[in-house]
DNA sequence: CATACAATAGATGATTTTATCTATTGAGTC
DNA sequence: GACTCAATAGATAAAATCATCTATTGTATG
């Protein structure tokens, strides 16, 4: 079984905002809470959503009822940008076969297969959004929720 | 400009593959060799060489005019098999959104978009092979090689 | 069989990533 | 305005990754 294997920041930033976007009531949330409800440690997640709120993708709320809420709707809020806040893009396009240059002019010897494998990526990343989070049933259909 | 990052242990054993690949004489190379030509550290290289040679693809010759040659025709190295020796499969898919137990039966609020990347990565690590690294003259055509 | 070559193995070190801890700043509540 | 909550910031520590160094084992050649 082969997966991807995103880092730890990247994979957090991701399951930080998908846990937001899955949020019900529009009150903020906190940074302790998110913490507890993803399993990310608190001061680490607290310098991921530093990120998220640099991008935009995210709004901050300062002292008492404050907290963390989606910077933007669901559907505008792709995975690449998540990805790309959360400091994904540490090596621009490094060529994988070690070449100082490499590009469609003066292509490496893997350059073709890296590119079609990057381009399918990127294609998810692009047409993904948070929206795509919502599809299950977080919580079991007779549970308690509270109205809103 | 979004591009996805192996790690290097992974990257390194894929650029070997690669240059023996493309190694013209069936003479094997030796690791040092073959240090010089990817850019690999060279005792770090022979750890991955170690590996590789371990799942079958790369055949070692110890001794003088010894070296590494592919142990399969190109055609039967998918990169698949070369991430897999590479070790790239730590965390068995581990799930992104945290949660222990994921799968099509409980999936998590990523999972459906999770699995379709991965059946894209998937698919483009089994189909692609060391065949496809053929592809671009890697020297220039009126370049002199040693007859075979 | 002595020598040089070359892979294998293990120990050690450097760097990066991940995680934690301790303030500090800002905002609402009594 | 004192108090509490909560994000921000910076310093520090633990762990994993990446890299190097020093033997050791195995193989051909003079």
């Amino acid at each position: 079984m082969l997966s991807l294997k995103f880092n730890r920041t990247t994979e957090y930033a991701l399951r930080a905002m998908a846990n937001l976007a899955l949020q019900r009531h529009d009150r903020p949330m906190t940074a302790k809470a998110l913490s507890k409800a993803t399993d990310i440690p608190q001061h680490y997640l607290s310098k991921i959503m530093k990120k998220l709120v640099e991008a935009g993708l995210v709004m901050s709320q300062k002292g008492h009822g404050g907290g963390f809420s989606l910077g933007k709707p669901n559907n505008e809020i792709p995975f690449l940008d998540i990805l790309v806040a959360s400091g994904y893009e540490s090596h621009p396009n490094r060529c994988v076969y070690g070449w100082g240059e490499c590009n469609n002019e003066a292509p490496c010897p893997l350059h073709d297969s890296w590119v079609e494998l990057n381009d399918a990526f990127k294609e998810w990343a692009m047409k993904k959004t948070l929206m795509d989070v919502r599809g299950h049933p977080v919580q079991a259909p007779g549970d308690a929720t509270e109205g809103v």
